[in-house]
DNA sequence: GTCTATAAAGTGATAGAC
DNA sequence: GTCTATCACTTTATAGAC
């Protein structure tokens, strides 16, 4: 077979990305070490520096947040969309997610990326929200979609761990159309 | 005034305690340093060593997590237990909770001790609730308690940061009933 | 291109002077 | 009792041998 230098070097990138996802996702930030990557990796800590430049490159590379889709449409679309994108996170092992997760309340950086992705959300909701209490309300949502994934995923309820997304989304969507209409809370 | 030295001590570790607390809060386990507290205590890293043994040990001192009482009743009065003891996690600052909730993702030791208290917590609840999906709809609760935590004190999510912890449990009051009771889930 | 050796800085923990 | 000085170790990052 024909392996080029740049196809070793693109496959050695990649592993090194693979094994930075998984580490970073299981024990966050501070408690994973350039070492221990590169020897996942079957590389070597001086590689992965001269590829990524440092530790805090790597990380960004790795624990970007997918952007989400703009949302619009009436109340009930909303809470559709809502309900679907919850969905879609708690499909198994979104790795990049998870390190951003884990790293979001150790890392300031990774912190304030998740919290400006989830206030731009919850603030474009609200706005399309009936109510009073429409921010607050959209906050409950936020609050509802973070807490299941990190039930899910990072604490592994037993009820969330064990169902399917199906399941659990049925038990939300009820939930997160009170939320958006507004009914029941004023 | 007749300050014994055996009080003056006492007031030292009750000024660490607290300032452990706080740093913990604030930047999780791994990036307070023992020299941190004991700055911000105006003491000395030695001081806090010999007094507390070990950083692991001090942390341990003061990230307990307060037990919870035990949950009885029917499902009324257990969804009316559940949003109180929610509305008091809501009240402000209580930081020894902060600061197992903040390290719980990267300190192993705090992520199962909180963890093994909520899923305690929501097999009580499980157990006493209607339906075939109980302990999904418990873990919901779980996820919901978490999230509504961690959104008004860790990520400051605008709606949940403004309001006063009554303001948000009148939202979260018929969202966790239907949950005890199974309405529109099956 | 890949990896070994090492530098530079910061950590928890300890010993011992005052 | 309190604090200074230091140890032993680990970390990221760099320089240079192969």
């Amino acid at each position: 077979m024909t392996t080029t230098r740049a196809e070793q070097r693109r496959q050695t990138e990649l592993r090194i990305l693979a094994a930075a996802r998984r580490l970073f996702g299981e024990h966050g930030y501070d408690r994973t070490t350039i070492r221990a990557i590169a020897a996942a990796a079957d590389s070597d800590a001086g590689l992965v520096m001269r590829y990524f430049g440092s530790k805090e490159q790597l990380f960004a590379q790795v624990a970007t947040i997918p952007a989400e889709g703009p949302i619009e449409g009436d109340p009930d679309q909303i809470a559709e969309l809502l309900t679907a994108a919850l969905g879609g996170k708690l499909a198994d092992e979104p790795a990049a997610a998870l390190a951003a997760l884990r790293a979001m309340f150790s890392h300031p950086e990774a912190g304030r990326e998740v919290r400006t992705a989830m206030i731009g959300q919850q603030r474009q909701v609200a706005a399309l929200m009936p109510g009073d209490d429409a921010a607050l309300r959209a906050g409950v949502i936020g609050a509802l979609t973070i807490g299941t994934v990190i039930g899910r995923h990072l604490l592994e309820f037993d009820g969330l761990a064990d169902a399917t997304p199906g399941e659990i989304t049925a038990v939300l969507r009820p939930l997160i159309r009170a939320l958006v209409s507004g009914d029941a809370s004023e």
